[in-house]
DNA sequence: TATATTTGCGTAACTGATTACGTAACTTAT
DNA sequence: ATAAGTTACGTAATCAGTTACGCAAATATA
C-alpha cells in the first residue's frame, strides 16, 4: 500500500479502516472455533445484555454507540435465534425491555472462553508492539473530543490564510481597486450615493489629504481588500472606518479581519481613543466582524447615507 | 462509552471503528471549506491518479485497498461531474485506462492547499498526544500481517485447552471408559474385530501384563481420551501405538496431539527406538495427527486387523 | 489450431450500518 | 383538561462498501 507512505497522515482515516477491518475480518471464524452461533455484529448488543439483565432498545443504543435502529434490527434477529425475550415495560408502555433467554444465557457461558482467549490474543500483540495502539486511541478520542478535526481544520487554513495576507499602505496606483472593489458591494446591495462618488473617485484629496488613511490586503500579491480611516472632527470621535470592501473571490479567507485589525492598530497608533461606523444590518457578516472587533452599537448620529441603519463604536482605550 | 471499560481489548475492533468514524465524519464539511466539489469517498481516487496520470481499474482498485466493483462505481460517478475520462487500451481491449481530465486537474491543484492544512492539524492532535497512534497502526498492521487474529486465538485457545487436559495413567476403573471410546469410532467407520475384543474387554492381561501401557486423558476430570502403548517383540519395534480414541466430545481441545505426544515420551522414557502403529487412510484426521507427530509411512507387514490400509513408524533415536 | 484458463471490469445482489419519518405513549405547560 | 413537546421504537430508504457472477479479451496449453 505505497499509498499512505506517499500520501502522509491525512490518510490516517484510511489507514485506520483498514486496520479496522483487519482485525475484525476474522471475527466470524472466531466463533465458529468454539461453535458459538453468533454473528459478529450481535456481540455489542449480548455483551451489555450478559452485564445489566435488563435493557431497553435505547439504552442498549446509547450503551453501544449504534443508532437504535440497528439494535432493533439485531434484536430482532436475536430474538429469532431465541437468544433474547422482549417484554413490554408495564409502567411505559413505549418501553421494549430486552433481557437474555436461557438459550441466551448459555451461550453467555460458553462465550467467556472465547473471550479469555481473544483477550489473550490481543493482548499478545499489545506487548509485542513498542507503541501502544490502546492508549494512543484512548488520547485520540480525547483530543477529538475538545476540538473537533474539522475545527482544527479551519484554524490551520486561517492561519495558513492569514501568512499570505500582506497589509499595505494606499499609493495612487490602488485608487481603481479602491473603487471597484467599493462600488461592487455598494451596488450590489444599495445604490450608489453622491459621498460615495466623492470618496471613491478622489481618495487622495477627500480621504488621505483630510488626515485619514487607506489600507490595502494583498493576498498572494492581488490587492483584494481596502479599508479606509476617514478623519472627523466630532469632539467624541477621532476616525471613522469606512469604504471597506473585500472582493468575493477571497471570501473565507479571514482578509477582512485581519484589514480591520490592521486598521484599528493604525488608528490606535495615531492616538485615536474612539473609532466610528455606519452600516446596515442586511450586512450580516460584516456586523459580525464588526462585533468580533469590539465594536458596540450606538444611536443617533447623523449621518449623510441613505444606507445606514446601524452605527456603531469601538473605545479604544 | 463504559463499555469499553468493562469490556477489555477484546473491544479493540469496535474502538477502532468509532475512532475511524471520527476522524472521518467532518470529510465533507472539510472539502465544503475549500469550495471543493468532491466526496469524501472519491478521494483515495483522485489521489492516486493525481500522482500516476494513468491507471485502469484494477491498478487503481490495488493501489488504494478497495474492491474493483468500489472503484468502477466511483469512476463512473466522477464521470459525471467530468473530473476523469476513460480510454480503453488499444493494446488489451479489456482494460479501462482511466486519467484526470482539465477540470480534474484543477481541482487537484485546488485540493493541495486542503491536505496542507489537514496534515497540520492531524500533525498537531499527534504532537499532542503521548502514544503515537501512526506508528501503533503501523505495528500492528506489521504483527497481524504476520500473524492474523485468528491464528493467535486459536493457539491461545490450543494453551487454555492444553492446561486443563491431564494425562494419567491407567487405573482398572478406567476399562469401561478405554472400551467404550474405542468400540464408539471402530464401529463407527469399520466393524468390531476379534482382536479388538480382546484387547478392550481385558486390558490388563492384554496390554499391560505384557509390558505395555495405557494412558488417559482427563478433560476437567472427565476422561475424554485414551491410548495404549502395545509391548511387540519383532526385533525391530519396540511398540505399537493403538486403541487411541478422543471422545467426539472433546474435539477440537487438542486432546488427541497431547496424548500421543505423552504416549511417546512414555516409549521414550522406557528406551524404545522405534514405534509403530496401524490406521486406515478414510481417518484422515488422525493421519494427520501421527504425520504431525513425525510418523512416516512404511509398507508391508503382516496385521490381524483388515481395517489397516495404511501403516507407520516413527523413530525415537 | 482449438480449447481451457486467466484477467479486466461491469452489473447485480447483499451487508451492516446510517438517516428520515411516522406513530404511539408519556410529560409538561397553559 | 387540553395542547404542545418529547421520547421510544419500528419501518423504509439510503449509503458505502462487499461478494457473486457473467461476458469478453488475452494468454496458456494440448
Amino acid at each position: 500500500m505505497e499509498f499512505f507512505e506517499e500520501i502522509g497522515k491525512v490518510a490516517i482515516g484510511s489507514r485506520l479502516r483498514m486496520l479496522t477491518d483487519k482485525v475484525t475480518e476474522d471475527a466470524a471464524q472466531i466463533y465458529k472455533l468454539y461453535h458459538i452461533d453468533m454473528q459478529p455484529k450481535w456481540f455489542p448488543v449480548f455483551y451489555t445484555l450478559t452485564q445489566e439483565r435488563e435493557k431497553t432498545i435505547t439504552e442498549i443504543a446509547k450503551a453501544i454507540g449504534h443508532s437504535h435502529p440497528s439494535v432493533s434490527k439485531i434484536i430482532s434477529e436475536m430474538l429469532k435465534k431465541g437468544y433474547v425475550k422482549e417484554s413490554k415495560d408495564k409502567a411505559d408502555g413505549r418501553r421494549n425491555v430486552i433481557s437474555l433467554s436461557k438459550k441466551g444465557m448459555k451461550i453467555s457461558a460458553e462465550l467467556k472462553d472465547q473471550l479469555i482467549d481473544v483477550n489473550a490474543a490481543i493482548e499478545e500483540i499489545s506487548a509485542q508492539a513498542q507503541h501502544k495502539l490502546w492508549e494512543a486511541i484512548g488520547e485520540w478520542e480525547f483530543l477529538l473530543e475538545q476540538k473537533s478535526l474539522l475545527r482544527r481544520v479551519m484554524e490551520k487554513k486561517k492561519q495558513r490564510d492569514g501568512a499570505k495576507v500582506e497589509i499595505v499602505a494606499y499609493k495612487p496606483e490602488y485608487q481603481e481597486v479602491f473603487r471597484s472593489l467599493n462600488v461592487e458591494w455598494i451596488s450590489r446591495y444599495f445604490k450608489m450615493e453622491e459621498s460615495d462618488y466623492k470618496a471613491l473617485d478622489d481618495p487622495q484629496g477627500y480621504i488621505l489629504d483630510k488626515g485619514g488613511f487607506i489600507l490595502v490586503a494583498q493576498y498572494d500579491g492581488e490587492p483584494l481588500g481596502v479599508c479606509a480611516l476617514i478623519k472627523i472632527n466630532d469632539g467624541e470621535y477621532d476616525f471613522e472606518l469606512a469604504k471597506m470592501a473585500v472582493s468575493p473571490k477571497a471570501q473565507g479567507k479571514n482578509i477582512g479581519f485581519i484589514l480591520a485589525n490592521a486598521i484599528i492598530d493604525k488608528a490606535r497608533s495615531l492616538g485615536a481613543s474612539k473609532i466610528y461606523l455606519e452600516s446596515n444590518t442586511i450586512l450580516k457578516p460584516a456586523i459580525n466582524l464588526y462585533h468580533k472587533l469590539g465594536f458596540q452599537k450606538v444611536a443617533g448620529k447623523p449621518t449623510p447615507y441613505a444606507r445606514c441603519n446601524i452605527q456603531m463604536e469601538l473605545s479604544l482605550s
